[in-house]
DNA sequence: GTAAGGGTTCACGCCGGCGTGAAGGTCAAG
DNA sequence: CTTGACCTTCACGCCGGCGTGAACCCTTAC
């Protein structure tokens, strides 16, 4: 299938499929004329890499680790190995980090607006 | 004062300094040699600029509303009109609102991390 | 004279997943 | 042939508070 067709399917826009072949995360067929043809099988990856995008991975980490991705009757999950386990471990923390951040943000501009 | 003593006062890099000038938040006067000429003053709003943009609030919006700011016993706090309340408001539920995302993002993360 | 230590004005880099034209090739349909 | 819908490859813009040189001026001490 062409570009557009997956967009639809996956619900992802054009312009972010090329990004994803861009970094590495996709690597789809060419016809003569130079038009990417995915496959249906790309549908099922990208939902991967939406799965991860969205939990907070970027595409450099989702280009090392893709291969340890599943898709099973329990949901998208990963394969532990070492350094992945680490990986998220660290991205894990610097999530909780921001969060504590944002509360921080969050208090200190109830502050301003109620004190006095 | 010149402008690194400031700096060490108020615990603000030099650069900071510079940059809320270029923002319209500070305005020294200048000595002969084109040297910036801060006053005592200045220590007290350098910290109140910092007590606004560590509640989330940007440079322009502190430039908006720098003249409603009070710094009393209770600690810094706002005068209110209309138009800040507003945006303050709007702030606070963009902030909200990150805090709900990366929550989401969070616990993405935890079920890829343990599922399967 | 000069080295040392501050001050000044640019102006790019960051962080990153995409949005958004721009300029131009491909192809089926009328 | 021509429209029009889709495709391609650049490549800048975003969001923003500063970090970080670069290149150059002022002043003081030796």
């Amino acid at each position: 299938m062409l570009i557009s067709e997956l967009a639809e399917l996956t619900g992802v826009s054009a312009r972010a499929l090329r990004h994803y072949e861009d970094c590495g995360l996709l690597t789809p067929a060419r016809s003569g004329s130079g038009y990417r043809v995915y496959t249906e099988s790309d549908v099922t990856r990208v939902a991967q890499i939406r799965t991860m995008i969205s939990a907070g991975l970027g595409t450099s980490a989702i280009r090392r680790y893709l291969d340890c991705v599943r898709t099973g009757d329990h949901g998208t999950f990963l394969e532990m190995c070492p350094d992945l386990r680490a990986e998220l471990d660290s991205l894990a923390r610097r999530l909780d980090a921001r969060q504590a951040e944002l509360r921080e943000k969050r208090s200190r501009l109830d502050r301003l607006t109620s004190a006095g």
